[in-house]
DNA sequence: ATGTCGCCGTTTGAC
DNA sequence: ACGGCGACAT
């Protein structure tokens, strides 16, 4: 019945997979067959006679996990992979917290606030303390917290610790450290745990309670953690805690493809794995079975570029492939159009299902131009990421009933639902609800039992008391009515169905079915078997969900469609053909990386994740203007593409015309034809003088779009940006000779914005202003 | 208490 | 362009 499955695998995976005690490290380069590694390691394990239950492993996202377990089971059996735990760091140690919960203070079904309940919460203190919220931005706030508690600084260290004071005392932040107090105050007294905490408080826990550490060390025999080069200081502790027993540590990753530094992901974590395990083993896999020649050759030109990196090579032996096509566009729907043509294109030619196709940017909000040229050509298309199912209003308003039941003090959630559907509670009730509980220093809920206190008029206590009573009663079912009915009544007693219903706008409907689909996946979720036997609750239903991402939320695909999503959310993917759109100097790399040589280079790896996602055949476009923050804005290509072996590329559409000199740092290549004119050298051009600096942009627009200027006055509609262009030189009857710095609205009511150098700046309707466009 | 209007800041990624 | 939020009206 044994099936050698090892000899699937080639010589370093085989060593890598077949090693069973100690500690080890795999560098798995980007499509080395890393995740196969993982499965047939743990599969070996079992056939070795492990118990499944003993086995330990740490996924990056639930999907992983998910399709890992798939993998395992058709390997070695379903109910063997069952057994094993496995699941992303958070998940796992939600539940073992929940067991754990009162050892640590916490009741057991303690509320996870995802990032906008605690960035609420923030706002709300930072609010109470009279603090100017322009100093003190919810989002740096809640920022520096979470670095803090990653690196497992609670709020008392952090006051101690000379280098964070400082650094907030220089951003004139001095208070931040008493924000954090208040913040972990608040959690504690809410019976809430903000995402960081459930790693924070699993650290705490085994410190606290060396009992409890020494039962998970023996529990668990082989722990295994994957993507370890996104694991964060917090989560190489909780590893290396539980793992000090046995010391059977695997992990794996790839130091090219760590891309969440920016969350407090330590790269360091693998660099010093040797260190905590001299004795450690090193595989590296090297091979990759996914790409072309031309694609790893490229990533590979690309990734060497980084100064911090393990060496490796990586090498394979597909076919030579296409060269990597490059495509400047003049604008960012310009470049929608030329993916979708060309994605229609592959379709047809080469027979390639749509499923083979992905759209990969830096951000989300470019996933609307892409969208509509894919509209325009009926090709049907997915877009991950961005608002996810458990972010819309409606899903997070029925979840908030559930939390509340679970855990009356959940503040975050009461104030979500306290008054919707409206019921009378108003906002200045509920801010004296939760000003009157800080100051006792209680939970919100005993606030309300004893808000007469506040002296709030007879009719609002006799509405909280409604309300109390009613989550009471759905409390009362909690343990007895399965997870799908509690969950049906709740969204029918609270009212929302009925509020929803009543809507009969198409959002209306739209959320009503979102509801539906909430509860239909509760349905599924509560009759899913639990490895003990015992009936899941709406409260398991909760860590779930506050765990899930819509990656997770996977629905069966009818027809088969091109990805959309950032190169964010596509690491660990693979497709056919890759669109890397939007490589465009502070938009990729990001501007906020410019300026910082580490931050630069998780771009770079970033774009190396997104380059090897392909395997047959990459595409790079970028536009010379794009709509950005509602205006037309000036783009230039990424320096990615410069970094670029160019031997790897086929440039089309590169602008030939004249190399124009640049006046930075430049790259010591040819290919600078990419640029059309660098800032430096517009704001410093003589022409300019005189325009304020944000509003200059190059002369040269007009050459670049070749666009043909009328030479007589033009009136009546405007179509853009055929006729006028940012950059052009016009002139007015009455204004003289000026330069359009802004186009702005929709024909017929087009606006530009001109510089006149004896004027200043003047906003004219194109449909009234006479303007006559020069040279 | 609830609803509407206009202004403001904003946009990196996600468990 | 868009959403959130405060100011103001109902």
């Amino acid at each position: 019945m044994q099936r050698d499955f090892l000899s699937e695998l080639n010589e370093a995976q085989r060593a890598a997979a077949s090693h069973v005690n100690g500690a080890f490290m795999v560098i798995a380069g980007a499509g080395s067959g890393k995740t196969r590694v993982l499965t047939y390691r743990i599969a070996h394990l079992i056939q070795l006679g492990v118990d499944p239950f003993q086995i330990l492993a740490l996924t990056f996202t639930n999907k992983a996990a998910r399709e890992m377990k798939d993998r395992i089971g058709k390997l070695v059996g379903e109910s063997a992979a069952r057994s094993i735990w496995m699941g992303t760091f958070h998940s796992i140690f939600a539940r073992i917290l929940r067991t754990e919960a009162d050892r640590i203070g916490y009741p057991r079904n303690f509320s996870i606030y995802d990032t906008a309940d605690s960035k609420s919460l923030l706002k709300d203190i930072i609010k109470e303390m009279g603090l100017d919220d322009k100093i003190y931005k919810p989002g740096i706030v809640q920022h520096r917290i979470s670095s803090a508690k990653n690196s497992l600084i609670g709020p008392g260290d952090y006051g101690n610790d000379i280098d964070l004071i400082s650094d907030d005392t220089q951003a004139k932040r001095p208070k931040l450290v008493e924000i954090y107090k208040k913040y972990d105050d608040r959690l504690f007294r809410a019976g809430a745990m903000d995402f960081d905490d459930l790693l924070f408080k699993t650290n705490l826990l085994f410190r606290d309670c060396p009992d409890v550490l020494y039962r998970y060390q023996h529990k668990f025999h082989f722990i295994m953690v994957d993507e370890y080069q996104d694991t964060n200081f917090s989560q190489y502790l909780i590893v290396k805690s539980m793992s000090a027993a046995h010391e059977n540590l695997c992990v794996v990753g790839d130091d090219a493809q760590s891309i969440y530094a920016f969350r407090g992901a330590n790269i360091q974590n693998i660099l010093n794995f040797k260190n905590d395990y001299p004795d450690f083993v090193l595989y590296k896999l090297e091979q990759n079975y996914r790409s072309t020649k031309v694609i790893v050759e490229a990533a590979n030109s690309i990734i060497q570029k980084n100064k911090n990196q393990i060496k490796k090579n990586v090498w394979t032996q597909n076919d030579e492939g296409a060269k990597i096509k490059v495509h400047r566009a003049a604008t960012d729907n310009e470049e929608g159009m030329f993916v979708a043509s060309t994605v229609f294109k592959i379709n047809k030619e080469y027979a390639e299902n749509y499923d083979q196709f992905a759209i990969l940017y830096r951000t989300n909000a470019q996933s609307r131009a892409m969208e509509e040229a894919l509209r325009k050509l009926n090709i049907p298309y997915r877009i991950y990421g961005g608002m996810s199912f458990y972010q819309r209003k409606e899903i997070k308003d029925l979840l908030a009933y559930f939390r509340l039941t679970a855990n009356h003090n959940d503040e975050e959630a009461l104030k979500r639902v306290i008054n919707y559907p409206a019921r009378g509670i108003g906002k200045t009730s509920i801010e004296k609800l939760i000003v009157g509980a800080a100051e006792r220093n209680i939970g919100i809920w005993d606030m309300i039992r004893r808000s007469a206190e506040l002296a709030m008029g007879g009719s609002i206590a006799k509405k909280l008391y409604e309300f109390v009573t009613m989550i009471q009663s759905f409390a009362v079912d909690l343990n007895i009515k399965n997870a799908y009915d509690l969950g049906m009544h709740i969204a029918a007693s609270s009212g929302m169905i009925k509020d929803l219903g009543d809507d009969r706008t198409p959002e209306g409907v739209a959320r009503l079915d979102n509801i539906q689909e909430l509860l239909a996946g509760l349905k599924e979720f509560s009759e899913r078997e639990t490895l003990t036997g015992e009936p899941l609750t709406l409260s398991d239903f909760l860590i779930d969900v506050a765990l899930l991402t819509d990656a997770d939320n996977e629905t069966e695909e009818d027809q088969a469609s091109v990805s959309l999503m950032t190169i964010h959310a596509a690491k660990g993917l693979e497709f056919k053909n890759v669109f890397v759109v939007g490589l465009e100097e502070n938009l990729f790399p990001s501007q906020l990386s410019i300026s910082d040589l580490e931050e630069l280079e998780e771009e770079r790896r970033l774009f190396y994740v997104a380059l090897t996602r392909a395997e047959k055949r990459a595409f790079l476009s970028y536009a010379s203007t794009r709509f950005k923050w509602g205006q037309f804005t000036y783009c230039e290509p990424s320096r990615f593409l410069e970094e670029l072996d160019p031997s790897f590329l086929d440039v089309q559409d590169a602008v030939k015309s004249k190399p124009t000199p640049r006046s930075q740092v430049s790259f010591s290549d040819e290919r600078s034809n990419f640029y059309t004119q660098r800032n430096a050298d517009v704001r410093n051009d003589p022409a300019n003088a005189g325009i304020p600096k944000e509003t200059v942009v190059p002369r040269n627009l007009k050459k670049i779009d070749d666009i043909s200027a009328p030479s007589e006055p033009v009136q009546g509609d405007w179509a853009l940006p055929h006729e006028i262009v940012i950059g052009i030189e016009v002139s007015h009857e009455k204004f003289g000779k000026g330069k359009v710095v802004k186009l702005e609205g929709d024909s017929p009511n087009e606006k530009a914005t001109v510089f006149f150098p004896s004027e200043g700046q003047k906003t004219l309707l194109l449909k009234f202003a006479k303007l006559k466009i020069v040279g």
